[in-house]
DNA sequence: TTCGTTTTTGCAAACGTGTGTAATACGCTG
DNA sequence: CAGCGTATTACACACGTTTGCAAAAACGAA
C-alpha cells in the first residue's frame, strides 16, 4: 500500500540471476533443481530483504490460491462462532486461509446478498474450494448445483446435499433416541421446539426423528415454532406448555434457556414438571440450573473432518463421499432421569 | 476447476472488437468513453455467456481486491460468533469480502500460527486493509506495528492501541461504574474474575475500573483468575467465595453462570448472599435466573463502526481517529438492587 | 476538400509468479 | 576428440485484467 513490494525480480537483480531461478530457488520444486550453491545465495538475500511472495499472483499463476469459501449459515446463530472457529483452526492446521461468508437464508432479502451472490464472489476471488453449511430443506441441493455450477470442488457439512460430498449429523436419530428416552422415562405428552418443522429448514431433520418417534410410540407430535430470537422464543413459547406437554425437545440449548426462564416465573419445576430436553451442547449448557440433557453436536469434529475431506478432494484422494457423524444424548438433569456431576462431563 | 473460465478475450473475439473495449465497456470508468452501442452489445454477449470478472487478476492488475482481513481473538470465545457475525454483515453491506483469522494468544503455541504470521498471510494474499481485535496488553501496538509494516491500513478494535484508528470501547469506565454500583448497594468485599488481571490480557482494562473504584473507596480490590474455559472456571472458582465475597465481578457473561451455578450447589443464593455482575449482554444473560446484571457491549456497533472507518480510511476520507463507545450497565437481578421483566429490555 | 476537435478504439505494457523449452557448461565414455 | 547425458540456468510466454498513449474514426466547420 504505502511500502513498495519486493519481488523475486529484486532478488534476481542484485544477485545476477534471472527471476526464474529465484522462483525455483524458492519453491522447491522437483522438476528443475538449482543449485545448492544458488538456493543458499537466494534464500539469503529473500531473508536479507525480507521477502515475501505474493499470493494472489502465485494464485493467479498457478490457479491455486491455497485460499477456501466458508459459507456459514446465520441461522446457526448460537453455534456460529464455536463453528467458525473450529474451521478457522483445522484450515490454519493445513494452511489454508478462509474467506468466510455468513448467508441469510436462501431467497431472502435482496438475492445480491443471498447465499448464491456470496458464492459467485468466492468462486471469482479464486477460492479453491467451497465449504458450504447445509440446513437440509428441498432444494438445497439444485441450488447450490446452479450457483456453483462445478467451477469448484464443494464439500457440504451439517445436512447431506445430493451430489455433494459431505459431513453430516444424524440429527434425526438423535432426536429420536432422544424422544424415545423421554417416552421411556414415561412422558407421552411431549413438544417440539423448533425454527422450522417438515420439510425444510435445518430443525426438519430433528424434527423427522422426534416425529418417528412419537408415531411409533402411537403418540401425537406437536410443534411449537421457534423465532430468531431462540432464547427469547423459548421464554415466550413456555407459556403455551402449562397443562399441554410434560416434556419438551427444542432445538437449541438457548431455546430451552429462554423456557426455563419462562417455567421458572410461572412457578413450573424443571424437571419435576416438566422435562426439557436440548440441542448442541453448548459450554453454558452443563452450567444452567438444572443442568441441560442436550443431543451433543460434535462441532469441532464436524469442521475437522469436513476440512480433512475438502484436502483429500483437492488432492484427489477422494471423489464423493457422506461422512455420518452420530450425535450423541448427553444426560444431565433437565430431564428428569438424574442428576450428573457437570464436572465429569466429556467435552 | 473444472470448467474453463470466460473471459474478456472471449467477448472479445466474439464481438470482433479488442479486450480492452470490453474491459472498458463492463467496468463503468469515467476516462476514455465506449460508445452505448457497444456497451449493449458487450453486455449482452457477457450475459449470454455468463462471463464472471476473474476477481484475482483485477485485484492483481489494480492492486486492490476488495477483500479485508479480519483478525479476530479466540480469548473471546463467547461472543466470536456475534462479533465476526456482525463484521459480515457490515462488509457485505460494503461490498467487501471478509479473509478472517483467530489468532491465539501473543506468543502462544508456535509463532507460525501466531497473529504475526496471520497478519503476514493476510497482506500476502493481497488485502485491502486490516481489522485487528485488540486485548489491549503492553506492547501491543508494536507487535502489530512490526508485522504489518504499514504495508497495508489497519483499524483495531476493542481496546486502543497507539498509532492506529480503532472502535474502542471503554471498558474501564464500564467496570469502573459497575463497582460503584455494587458499592452503593453496600457491598464492601467484591471480587473480580477475570482471565488477567493487570497490565496485559484483555481483561485488564475492566480491571483498572475495578481497582479505581475500589482503592477510591478504601477497599481492597482482589482477583480471582480465569481460565480458558469461562463458564468452567467460574464454576470451579465459586468455592472460594464463600465467605470471603459478598459481591462478584466476572469480566464473562458465561464465567457468570458458571458461578451462579457452583454457588447454588453450595447453598449460597444469588443475589440475596451475594451479588453478581457479568459482561457482554449475552443473549442468554436476560433468561438465566437470576437474570444478569451486566456490563453492555455492542458488539454489532463496534462492528459497524470499525468497518464504516476503515472505509472511510481507504477513500481517503479519514486518517487517524479513535471512536470512543460507551459500555452502559445493564441492571437486572442478579446484583440485588431490583427484578426487571427480560422482555422489556432494550437488545 | 481540409483541417481541427471530439469520441471511440486498439496497441502494448504492466502487475508477480510459474513453467515448458532451449541453451549452456561440465564430465564421462568410447 | 567426438558424442552423449546430466546438471544448472535463462528466455519467453502465460495467467486476466487495467491503463497510458496513440491511432483511427466520426463529425462539424471553414
Amino acid at each position: 500500500m504505502r511500502k513498495k513490494r519486493v519481488t523475486i525480480k529484486d532478488i534476481a537483480k542484485t544477485l545476477g540471476v534471472s527471476h526464474t531461478t529465484v522462483s525455483r530457488a524458492l519453491s522447491r520444486n522437483k522438476s528443475h533443481m538449482v543449485s545448492e550453491e544458488t538456493r543458499r545465495r537466494v534464500e539469503q538475500v529473500a531473508e536479507e530483504f525480507s521477502y515475501r511472495p505474493n499470493l494472489l499472483a502465485n494464485g493467479f499463476a498457478t490457479g491455486r490460491t491455497g485460499t477456501l469459501g466458508l459459507l456459514a449459515s446465520e441461522s446457526y446463530q448460537d453455534q456460529a462462532g464455536t463453528q467458525i472457529e473450529s474451521f478457522l483452526r483445522a484450515a490454519d492446521e493445513r494452511n489454508y486461509r478462509l474467506l468466510v461468508g455468513m448467508s441469510a437464508e436462501w431467497g431472502a432479502s435482496s438475492p445480491e446478498t443471498g447465499q448464491a451472490a456470496q458464492m459467485e464472489q468466492f468462486i471469482s476471488s479464486g477460492i479453491d474450494g467451497l465449504l458450504v453449511q447445509t440446513m437440509g430443506d428441498a432444494g438445497e441441493s439444485e441450488r447450490i448445483q446452479a450457483a456453483v455450477d462445478d467451477r469448484v470442488p464443494v464439500v457440504t457439512f451439517h445436512y447431506p446435499a445430493r451430489g455433494f460430498p459431505g459431513v453430516v449429523l444424524d440429527y434425526a436419530a438423535g432426536f429420536q433416541r432422544a424422544t424415545e428416552h423421554l417416552i421411556a422415562l414415561g412422558h407421552r405428552r411431549i413438544g417440539f421446539l423448533g425454527e422450522n418443522w417438515e420439510g425444510r429448514g435445518h430443525d426438519a431433520a430433528r424434527g423427522r426423528g422426534y416425529f418417528k418417534a412419537m408415531t411409533e410410540h402411537g403418540l401425537h407430535p406437536v410443534c411449537l415454532p421457534v423465532g430468531r430470537q431462540q432464547t427469547e422464543s423459548g421464554y415466550r413459547l413456555s407459556r403455551e406448555v402449562k397443562g399441554r406437554f410434560s416434556a419438551l425437545l427444542c432445538c437449541s440449548d438457548y431455546t430451552a434457556i429462554g423456557v426455563f426462564r419462562g417455567l421458572g416465573e410461572s412457578g413450573i419445576r424443571v424437571p419435576a414438571d416438566v422435562a426439557i430436553v436440548g440441542s448442541g451442547d453448548s459450554d453454558v449448557s452443563a452450567f444452567v440450573t438444572p443442568a441441560l440433557t442436550t443431543q451433543s453436536t460434535p462441532t469441532r469434529g464436524i469442521a475437522r473432518a469436513a476440512m480433512e475431506l475438502m484436502v483429500k478432494i483437492l488432492e484427489g484422494r477422494e471423489v464423493a463421499c457422506q461422512i455420518v457423524l452420530a450425535s450423541n444424548l448427553i444426560v444431565r438433569e433437565s430431564c428428569g432421569s438424574g442428576a450428573v456431576d457437570p464436572t465429569t462431563m466429556p467435552w
